[in-house]
DNA sequence: TCTAATGTATATAGTTACTATATAGTCAAG
DNA sequence: CTTGACTATATAGTAACTATATACATTAGA
């Protein structure tokens, strides 16, 4: 194929074939990776049409993510065999990426909903609610942890969320005992907490939660929480309701969304039973 | 959440949580584009929880190819809304990301196909062939044609490959006129073609073929491919059988697996039909 | 308490894969 | 015979790190 190698292309009519600057395929050429098939007595570049399955080859690979040097030193060591060494390789490395991107759309997915339903939210009201069953990724226990044994726990919780695919867009939310609650203790968490829409089976720590919340939203710095929990506890008190076991706290809006803490939104889920 | 504001994590803390250099952390921080919630009077940088969240927006944003200052330029101009548009951009951005890598990866599988095929191949090996039905698109007509016409044919067949994704990691063949064979002509082609596994609806140029071929291979640079038609056309003296109307030729080893063009090899399909 | 190891900081240079710019030579059309 | 579009080289700039050198801080152990 292509004994036509009589005609060939200028680097100008090379590079938009390639699609690419004139000026990558010189560089191409400055670093050997791929020099023109020929030159002329006034250093013109020539390239022919066989060259092009050569580029569209370097093309493939750096899209999988190999570096010019890497291409290159393949391109010293051509066989057969070797080609379908590097094939299987990439194979692999591409299938992993784009199950990464998989991941990215449903992580895209997640915060399109929640970004859409928090646009609707009435950050003034109480509402009871009924929620219905969720799994939750939880953290070690993280309750009266010095800032040490804090840390450490945060960092092995988002560990765990990397090493087994637990990001799945939700927010990182808090949960708190109901003593620490009575007591005052609105940020002496006992668990860090990540939604887990489609659990996998085979993991421990999953926790699923399911019951009757009063729901209601803190605008403002954690400094003025206590405000917002005496409001959810006075309608409690009027609707005769008592604390439950736990209270779950996640952002609605942080400094991804918000540029000013005082517009952080916190939402509130207090669990409830009916006072006996 | 996180009011736990007491509890910071150092540099080389949060870059372990976020897995990256503690320098790029310091490089965020003087583009401005994360910088740690406090800095205490030796300047040392502390990280809260809440801006973990806020890297892993900025990782998820540059996952989908998002500069850093155009990440940048949104920060600056966030609100739920721009955060919603932001977000149904990225997720069209993501799937074509996807839809390329699916694409790469049926590529690399032709080759992988391709090559384990040739590996097995007898490049001494003549044998006659039924070829069942394939799609091949066509480019334009090429034959006679000047350099000038030429080289713009194959750059608007290698254009249109690119616009309708019609390369399938199948080698770019050539189809040569049975009068242009006979005149010894080996190299006036009256097509390119690649073949297209999965044809869509709706193209243009495609063309099946199916018929009886008599496949052989020629070892080395086009000067001595003359040597190898004449192999071909002894055999098919012998078995009685006539010169079709096209030649088919593509390139089973080229530059990308063989360093010397003596060691480049093409296969060549002569279409056939039985003398009367 | 001293010391060594480890941690932090800044400043600066290097890296990859281009990309842009400046300067100069070449070529084809009117 | 000049103008415009091409070619070339050389050099500098870019993005997003990454590495290195130097200096100060903190902590764990002898």
């Amino acid at each position: 194929m292509f004994n036509k190698n009589v005609k060939y292309f200028t680097t100008g009519e090379f590079a938009k074939i390639c699609k690419v600057n004139k000026q990558t395929l010189i560089y191409y050429d400055q670093i050997g990776l791929l020099s023109p098939i020929m030159k002329d007595s006034k250093d013109y570049r020539y390239y022919s049409v066989a060259q092009y399955e050569f580029f569209s080859v370097i093309e493939l690979l750096k899209a999988v993510g190999m570096s010019l040097k890497d291409i290159q030193k393949y391109m010293a060591e051509k066989s057969p065999e070797n080609f379908l060494d590097l094939m299987y390789q990439q194979k692999e490395i591409v299938a992993k990426k784009r199950r990464e991107l998989e991941m990215i759309e449903s992580i895209i997915d997640v915060k399109i909903d929640l970004t859409k339903e928090a646009l609707h939210l009435d950050f003034d009201s109480i509402t009871i609610e009924h929620l219905p069953e969720a799994t939750l990724y939880l953290s070690k226990n993280i309750e009266d942890s010095t800032e040490e044994q804090f840390t450490k726990a945060v960092s092995d919780f988002i560990d765990e969320l990397d090493r087994s695919q637990l990001d799945t867009g939700y927010p990182i939310g808090g949960i708190t005992r109901r003593e620490q609650i009575l007591a005052g203790n609105y940020d002496n968490y006992s668990y860090l907490y990540i939604e887990q829409p489609h659990p996998r089976e085979g993991h421990p720590y999953f926790e699923a939660i399911e019951g009757d919340f009063i729901v209601g939203y803190h605008v403002g710095t954690s400094t003025t929480l206590g405000e917002s929990y005496e409001r959810l506890f006075k309608v409690m008190r009027e609707k005769g309701f008592e604390l439950g076991q736990y209270v779950y706290e996640e952002y609605i809006y942080d400094a991804v969304i918000k540029n000013r803490e005082e517009d952080y939104v916190t939402k509130i889920m207090i669990e409830i039973k009916k006072g006996c």
